[in-house]
DNA sequence: TTTAAAATCACATATTTGTGTGATTGCCAC
DNA sequence: GTGGCAATCACACAAATATGTGATTTTAAA
């Protein structure tokens, strides 16, 4: 076990892929190719005993995901870091993603030499996120940060809707903002129309998610 | 209106970092001051009139803060690149603005040849994101990523979770998890007690806000 | 094997919500 | 000066929710 090496695992169903790079790794001084997985079913049995620095992980493959795959290694195994493998360059599973706890992402159609700067990077804790990404990140964030079209709630709506965010209820509003529970009601009805949602937790959850607030 | 040149506006209430780089800029060839603020109220009444390429904003300053002032100037001019200024590197804060529609970040003890750089960069296009940046969002994400500690609620109760922020009520989660209608209340209020919460949209938005699914 | 959670179900009851149907007032645009 | 919208308030009633107090059965750990 050189410490000098790093050891890596890779969970990637397409085998072209998957052989490709699992050579790059044996052929390259530095690198130790722990083992190498069709699957995230056959990965979660064994990761346990492997235990590499770096797992380059498919995102998308028959039956479990790599996103649900890093949520679960994740949780028990802190220290390891996980670079997700895509041939798509999907915001929305980037992120989710990097929100499971991956530590990067490279594209399948990266160099090779690309592929083994980004694994060194990661393990020296270096920039996790490539500029690309990086990109991809914030992207998502204007987008979503926009407010939905069609959604124009009028500036008591928002004040009301936030106070439901925060979990206060009819009542509690009523007196935050000096205004009669029916007020409080009338103006949730028209929330309600406008989100198309039929109760507070829905309202919540929405407002939530597509940032309304 | 030399088209080369990169137009600026700087709201900051701190005189001696606006002045520092107010000479810096004016001494710059290739950026054009065109205006100065020390708060966001002022810079909001004047800022429709300058139309800057890049504002450079205070994230913390008296009255309405830089984020704030962010999201109102965002909507009404998508072309604006806003790089927010900060002596403290706090995540939330970086996070809070990169959401609001910020492009970029900078710390105020940056080199003043590095403020010039971040200028042309975000009004290139280019990284809006530091690497240091990145490092702070990807860590944002990890930290909220990871479970809180001492809320550990059971595999039924992550279930029953999740289906409340689909917004489904208890009747629907009884039939959808075939269950009887007091087994989930009973699983609610254990949820309810481990959130510290006491109704379904606190549970909703604590779930969404701190990634509890 | 004994204990401790986890998951299940039941009953009761006070509040809170969701929804319908109206009404009044102030303001702004046309 | 009128029509429309935002904001306010009212009443009523069915449905859903919050909460307490138990009890039974698996399942997992000690």
């Amino acid at each position: 076990m050189n410490p000098e090496q790093i050891s890596v695992v890779i969970v990637e169903d397409d085998k072209l892929i998957r052989e490709g790079i699992a050579e790059l790794l044996k052929s390259t001084p530095g690198f130790n190719l722990k083992a190498v997985f069709e699957n995230c079913e056959a990965a979660l049995k064994e990761i346990n005993k492997v235990l590499p620095d770096v797992i380059l992980m498919d995102i998308s493959m028959p039956g479990m995901n790599g996103i649900e795959c890093v949520k679960k290694i994740i949780p028990a195994n802190s220290g390891i870091k996980i670079i997700m493998l895509t041939v798509y360059e999907e915001e929305q599973k980037i992120f989710d993603s990097l929100r499971a706890g991956a530590s990067g992402y490279i594209l399948k159609r990266s160099s090779l030499q690309e592929i083994l700067s980004s694994i060194k990077e990661v393990v020296n804790g270096g920039g996790p996120m490539s500029p690309v990404i990086a990109n991809k990140v914030l992207n998502y964030f204007n987008k979503s940060g926009k407010k939905s079209d069609e959604i124009n709630l009028t500036t008591r709506e928002s004040e009301i809707l936030k106070e439901l965010v925060e979990g206060h209820s009819y009542k509690k509003i009523s007196e935050i903002l000096f205004i009669s529970l029916d007020t409080v009601r009338s103006h949730i009805k028209s929330i309600y129309q406008k989100l198309h949602v039929n109760s507070k937790s829905e309202a919540v959850a929405k407002a939530l998610k597509e940032n309304l607030l």
